[in-house]
DNA sequence: TTGAAAGCGCTAACAC
DNA sequence: GTGTTAGCGCTTTCAA
């Protein structure tokens, strides 16, 4: 149509004949301006199509109405399920969403972080890579408490003083050992991501059952598998069913663990719950279909109080000294993958 | 430490002992500066700990070095998938990524495209979600042929001339069904999603492999989905295989719509293949695991090229008036899902 | 309620 | 190789 040029404010303001600074102030919506000078103003709008360049107004205003949430992979429905609660939330308040992904590793996130603080972003819901026997650089730990608005989700860190929302990991994984050990398994194997605090967490609870029973546990009964792929966590359950022929109960402190154990427990011909009882954390669309007994964690809830009060956070001017940790209870579901250890019938 | 100002490249320069481009050009890597002012100026940056703020250096260089990513849902491994594969293609050329999700709301999909493009955005990937049925107003139109550079990925619209990467819909669907027909199956339900351009091709495909063996088809076995949920999946199959109870063969459109299918089948004890043989579009952790056949699109691969040719179009600097549709070919996956119809045994 | 002017932090153009 | 200057498009004083 007309030339290639973008359109600015200015264009807009030389078309509705007031100054730059009304035709901004109508644009972006503050100030006070008269009845009449906002109908010509929106007019020029909608007459050249004008679209606010948000970097400019960034710049300016030093705000960019956009949060960001890093969790380490978005092909799993947990992480999936925080974004999209997280978008939800932020789409009320008119906030953008930048999804970033570590791959739970911790040197990425601080990669995200720091671009995230380049970016200007307002905050940043953070589900942390940080391992629990990693060695905590200095700087990086300052990092984590810059004045960048950060809310915690799942995953803390030590020695971290910042807002946590999580489940609450040790007593859900104390009443699913626990549920276990009713039913007279003895020999419960876990398999277990990466030493997350959370991870930690649930093996103290699964301990505390234990010892809380007056039984010894074996320490030999717990796997981890570091990389999140089925393929991986089939390796790992098969070298560890082999390792451990008296399991009679696979505890699975993951969802993302849990195709390739069935996939490995298929193989062997072992039948759920007959020949081996199953319980696994987080619910997964085929969960249901299987009838795999599941800790449901409210990750909703979580993503959307996170994200509250990140906007709190972002609404206070000063950096508050003190914050919240906050643990909400998980839901054990349960469905027909335990019943009583073979030797037991 | 200091005080709370933030530093900028000026604070940098001052310490440095240069000007404030020789600093610039230093971080931002451009421009030539002896060996001596370049080390200099890195002490700074380290010293003062400096990030440079991404939004003036868009500002000034308009440009960003963020693509944007636009699909239906997050929660859905396809589309997961192909963010995966976007954004490894991405971080090689040093882009970030944003997502952005439209729920299948074309009005949501403007909205991102519009809002990318104050952002200024380089770039966007598209899954778009126009329906076949919809009318495009002519404002929208235009949208999508703006000077935004855009590569539509999975599904095209008619009429807008730009690059498409996508699978080979039709050919794909024609041998699935053929692969069905030819075990003897003539009543094959089809469950599909909305009217979406790639839903379209794949039904022409359905309907060429019946026309090509000179047998009748019923178009009364196409069921639709609206809503993608697993709620509403298991609804429509319910109450369609409650229509067509001589149906020996489910041949269903999206992944997304299985686990809702197959929650059906087991509330009606139908056993796969026994009772019904099921055929599923896109791949699913699961489906190696329940032995279903399907067909897999090379998703990674449409990633890849769509973000490749995105640069392409990115570095371009006139608008390019020839487009690529590149159409790549999925693989059937046989596993154990189709067998003879029970009629036939 | 409005307009003029300043300036957010950076890079590009141009001179030296 | 380096510094000076202008200005990206907007919001925010400040004064009228």
């Amino acid at each position: 149509m007309s030339d290639d040029r973008t359109i600015t404010i200015d264009d807009v303001a030389k078309l509705a004949g007031v100054s730059r600074a009304t035709a901004g102030r109508v644009v972006g919506n503050y100030g006070s301006v008269s009845e009449k000078s906002r109908e010509r103003v929106w007019d020029a709008v909608r007459q050249l199509d004008y679209q606010p360049n948000l970097i400019a107004r960034g710049l300016r205003s030093q705000t960019t109405k956009t949060i960001a949430v890093i969790v380490g992979s978005i092909r799993n429905t947990y992480s999936t399920a925080l974004v999209y609660a997280v978008e939800k939330e932020a789409q009320k308040k008119g906030y953008n969403v930048l999804i970033c992904t570590t791959h739970e590793d911790i040197e990425k996130e601080l990669k995200h972080l720091k671009d995230l603080n380049s970016r200007k972003v307002d905050g940043v819901i953070l589900m942390s890579a940080y391992r629990a026997d990693a060695n905590m650089d200095k700087k990086y730990k300052e990092f984590y408490i810059s004045k960048l608005p950060i809310v915690f989700v799942d995953r803390s860190i030590p020695g971290i003083n910042r807002d946590v929302i999580q489940s609450e990991n040790f007593d859900a994984s104390y009443k699913a050992t626990k549920y276990l050990m009713d039913m007279g398994h003895r020999k419960i194997g876990i398999i277990a991501t990466s030493n997350f605090s959370t991870v930690q967490e649930r093996i103290k609870g699964y301990k505390a059952a234990f010892a809380n029973a007056g039984i010894e546990y074996d320490e030999s009964l717990i796997a981890s598998v570091d990389e999140l792929s089925d393929k991986m966590s089939r390796k790992v359950c098969h070298e560890f069913l082999e390792e451990h022929p008296d399991i009679t109960a696979l505890y699975i402190l993951n969802n993302s663990l849990c195709s390739g154990v069935l996939l490995d427990l298929k193989e062997r011909q072992m039948k759920i719950p007959q020949d081996i009882s199953l319980l696994v954390w987080d619910d997964e669309e085929y969960n249901e279909l299987l009838d795999i007994t599941t800790i449901e964690q409210p990750i909703t809830e979580i993503g959307k109080q996170a994200t509250r009060r990140l906007f709190e956070l972002i609404g206070e001017p000063e950096e508050t000294t003190d914050f919240e940790c906050k643990k909400l209870d998980p839901e054990l579901i349960i469905r027909k993958s335990c019943t009583l250890p073979k030797y037991r019938k």
